[in-house]
DNA sequence: GAAAAACCCGACTAAAATACTCGGAATTAA
DNA sequence: TTAATTCCGAGTATTTTAGTCGGGTTTTTC
């Protein structure tokens, strides 16, 4: 039950993009240096981002990203499963999904109402923040 | 970001004890059976329950595990806690806590915002739901 | 008292996931 | 051209997971 550094470190990575990139594209050597991640593996990373729409690249010297959208239209929630693919903890919590394995026994699943409040919450709460606000908190600091 | 099968089985192994074992101790051998895990490692799993209190075992010939206290004051948090240790996917989001490796940077670590409020939605759940209300739901499917 | 049935404990391990690194190719501005 | 960049696919060490295994100890029943 952790959430991995391709989450962590990306979502961190994607805030400082729209922190730092509303005129010009950031790199990942800026970013790097910023957030203490490896080139190497922001690139792997932003890789994800720009697979799912999120961010735009521009090859070349004086190159970069920026976020595809306004920080005030991508929700936590879509960074994190970019990233991640899937962010809920439990799979089996599905309605007519598929039948995991193990999951017959005299109670019926009952567990499975369990994981299918956790996974709502989770994703409800990852929904409901936005980057815009993030990113105006982080301003507010400096 | 996967619970891993000591939360996923424990929970269940636990129901299932809360469900059969309000007259007589139930025996690993029996939940096993049950629920499709092995007897080795529902005996680790247990370890972790008594531990923390959360069952009693009897010994000897028809001795067995009973719930150490009514299921209505045991909630799903207590369980998953005492299998998993820390059931909260970031660490970093303590208020003055330990400072993490990488939680410099620009941005003053913005997205702390985002782990707290993940982790606080994440307790509540598990802390709402409590075990008598999974067992009554069993009794209702069968 | 002996056997059976249960719990108790620690070490061990195969497999999977994680968290990266590395080398090189393509692109573009100056 | 050269240097700064993104892009891409492999490769790999480490850690975590998900158990198994073997040998106890304790208690109860007969």
């Amino acid at each position: 039950m952790k959430l991995s550094t391709k989450g962590r470190y990306g979502l961190r990575a994607f805030i400082d993009l729209a922190v730092w990139g509303e005129e010009e594209p950031v790199s990942l050597t800026s970013i790097a240096e910023r957030q203490g991640i490896s080139i190497s593996y922001l690139e792997q990373l932003m890789a994800k981002l720009k697979k799912s729409g999120l961010v735009n690249s521009i090859r070349g010297v004086n190159g970069g990203y920026v976020i595809a959208k306004p920080a005030g239209e991508i929700s936590v929630g879509d960074v994190l499963r970019a990233l991640e693919g899937d962010i809920t903890p439990v799979e089996c919590a599905g309605i007519g999904s598929k039948k995991a394995v193990n999951c017959n026994g005299s109670e019926h699943c009952v567990s499975k109402i369990v994981w299918k409040r956790i996974n709502d919450s989770i994703n409800d709460t990852v929904d409901s923040i936005y980057i815009g606000e993030l990113v105006k908190e982080s301003k507010k600091e400096q």
